[in-house]
DNA sequence: CGATGAGAGTTGCGTCAAGCAACCCAGCCC
DNA sequence: GGGCTGGGTTGCTTGACGCAACTCTCATCG
């Protein structure tokens, strides 16, 4: 997306999109969420151009989504984390993901799966514990590569599982 | 958005974001999901330039999310409906709008609600009806104008409340 | 009969963001 | 003192977006 602004829009849908419907965005959001915070490795994941990556993340940082913080002086070197609006964005992410799954699967089954860290279900299309029904938040879930995945490794850009 | 291709992402996000991550896409579903179904009313709308409009209607066809019907022949005349699958990116749209709601709050209150077309009851975050408990999509819900809206009337662009 | 207008686009041009590669800087490692 | 690592910044090129003007078909008005 070039200018983000949606002139004349009144709408929340508008104005959510005016920050995360950058290209990349929500990408660099997902990965923070799953465990990626520095500079090179989220460049080196994604493969976005660092100087887009570094737009983003001060656009990120800005809107109060991302917090930068030093995890070693000498040589100053920071990390990214999601602040709590950041994490709200979990449910559209998951939402998204399982519209992916659905509509357009991989042969080999979804490549990534949420699962609920307290018992280990699998989570649905809005968030809720297939297995306990309880309904989750971000940090209630996690990340597991699905069978998807598998056919992606010696892809050496294939997000590292982890 | 410029190319919506994200080159070695092995991940069902990245594929939806491919197709709906575009500048302006999310919202004209989200118009036509609204009962907007005419090349001028979501120009009009949404203020998007034209040839734009129509890259990303013929776009939004080929990956059938929309389909395209005439109305009339003579001249003829088109409008735009969701497929099914367009109708399941409802889940998605949703969490947006709550996330915009919760984090970028408009003074007046929301500008947009959705309730459930069955009991009258509020649409969560995760689309279920607060007041009924029940698991909703696209078609058990609509879009009424919230408090917010007031704020904008007189405002030419803003919604059609519909 | 000619003019006007609606609906649904297409064409042409200029601008500005994205992509790419190269560069920078500070400290540490050998 | 040459190279490596982490975290960026700079400069150039390309191509998507915004805008305005144009097209085409039929309907309606005077």
């Amino acid at each position: 997306m070039l200018r983000n602004d949606y002139p004349g829009q009144v709408c929340s849908i508008a104005r959510s999109l005016e920050v995360i419907g950058e290209r990349w965005t929500l990408l660099i959001v997902r990965d923070v969420m799953n465990g990626r915070r520095r500079f090179d490795e989220l460049q080196k994941g994604l493969g976005v151009a660092r100087n887009v990556l570094s737009a983003r993340l001060q656009r990120l940082i800005e809107e109060d989504i991302l917090e930068r913080r030093a995890y070693q002086q000498g040589p100053e070197r920071y990390e990214y984390f999601l602040t709590e609006k950041g994490l709200d964005l979990w449910p559209a992410l998951v939402a998204l993901l399982h519209w992916g799954d659905r509509h357009s699967p991989s042969p080999e089954g979804p490549p990534m799966l949420i699962v609920h860290k307290g018992c280990g279900g699998a989570v649905s299309d809005r968030g809720i514990c297939e297995s306990c029904g309880k309904l989750l938040h971000a940090r209630d879930a996690r990340p597991v590569p699905g069978p998807g995945l598998k056919s992606a490794i010696g892809n050496a850009d294939a997000v590292a599982a982890r």
